[in-house]
DNA sequence: TTCTATGCAAAGACTTTGCATGCTG
DNA sequence: CAGCATGCAAAGTCTTTGCATAGAA
C-alpha cells in the first residue's frame, strides 16, 4: 500500500498523520495478515526505526478503535492485529499460533437466538481452532 | 456443587486436590458461570481465604489444561473462565463486559472450507458482540 | 529418607498513564 | 503565543517462574 493511500485513510478515518503512525500503519498494511505487537516491533526494528514500544501499543489501540485495523482475540499468548476489517472468520491453528481468515461469503450461521434484551448485533465471529495431525 | 463432586471430577480428570484447588474449583463450579481471576480472588476474600493470587492463576490455568472449566478469549479487557465445558457459543456485551451462554444445539453453521492442511479439528466457536442500544 | 508435586513471593512481561515536547492556528 | 495532540519513560498491572515446603512412596 502506498504512503498516499495510507494517507488517505487516515483521514478518512481522522487519524492524524505522524511519522510513527505511518511507519507502523506501512507495515501491517503491507498486505493481508495477523501481527503481534512483538512482530510489529520486529519489523520496525529490522528497518531501524526508533519507535517505542508503548507508541506501537498506543498507536495500535488507535487504529482499533478508529476501525483501520481489527483486533483479534483468539491466543491466549499474545494480541493480533488483522489488516483486515470486513468481516470475515478465522482459523486458529493452538499448535503454531497461526491464524488464517475464512471469508465471510461461505459462511451461513442458522438458528441465532434472539440478542439479549435491549441490545443490538455489532458483529459475528466463527473461531475454528485447529491442531496438526500426529503423524 | 457438593465436595464429594469436586472430588470425584478432579480424580476422574487427574487433578490433584489440595485445599486451594477445592476452595477455588468450588466457587467457579456453584453454577454456570463466566468469572474473571478478579472475580474468583474477590469471593475468595468475601470467604475469608488466603490463596494467593498467583495460586488462583496457576489453578484456573491447570483446570483449564484438565478440561475442568473452559478459558474464554472475548473481553481484551480481562479472562474469563467458564464452568460449563461442553461446547457451546457466546453473546458478549462490548459495553457490559456480560457475557452469556447460547446453547450449541440452537446453532447451525453451513459452508465451511476445508480445515488447513494437516490439521484436525478441535473447536469451533461463535461469538456474537452486541451493545446496548441507545435510548 | 528420597523424590515429586504444590503454593506463593518475587521476577518478569505486558500494557497504560502522564508529562515534556512539538505542532497548529 | 496559547492550547491541544503526541511519543515515550516510567509506573502499574497482569501473569509466570523458581524455590522453599509439604506430601507420597
Amino acid at each position: 500500500m502506498l504512503r498516499s493511500e495510507i494517507l488517505a485513510r487516515f483521514d478518512s478515518l481522522g487519524i492524524l498523520p505522524t511519522s510513527q503512525r505511518l511507519e507502523i500503519a506501512a507495515i501491517l498494511l503491507e498486505k493481508a495478515q495477523h501481527l503481534s505487537v512483538e512482530q510489529v516491533l520486529t519489523r520496525l526494528r529490522a528497518k531501524d526505526s526508533t519507535v517505542s514500544k508503548a507508541t506501537v501499543y498506543n498507536s495500535l489501540n488507535l487504529f482499533g478503535k478508529k476501525g483501520l485495523i481489527k483486533e483479534c482475540l483468539v491466543d491466549p499468548e499474545r494480541r493480533y492485529y488483522d489488516s483486515t476489517t470486513s468481516p470475515h472468520h478465522h482459523f486458529f491453528n493452538s499448535d503454531t499460533g497461526e491464524l488464517s481468515d475464512i471469508a465471510s461469503e461461505c459462511i451461513e450461521v442458522s438458528g441465532l437466538p434472539d440478542l439479549p434484551k435491549g441490545t443490538q448485533l455489532e458483529s459475528a465471529e466463527l473461531i475454528i481452532r485447529v491442531r496438526n495431525v500426529a503423524d
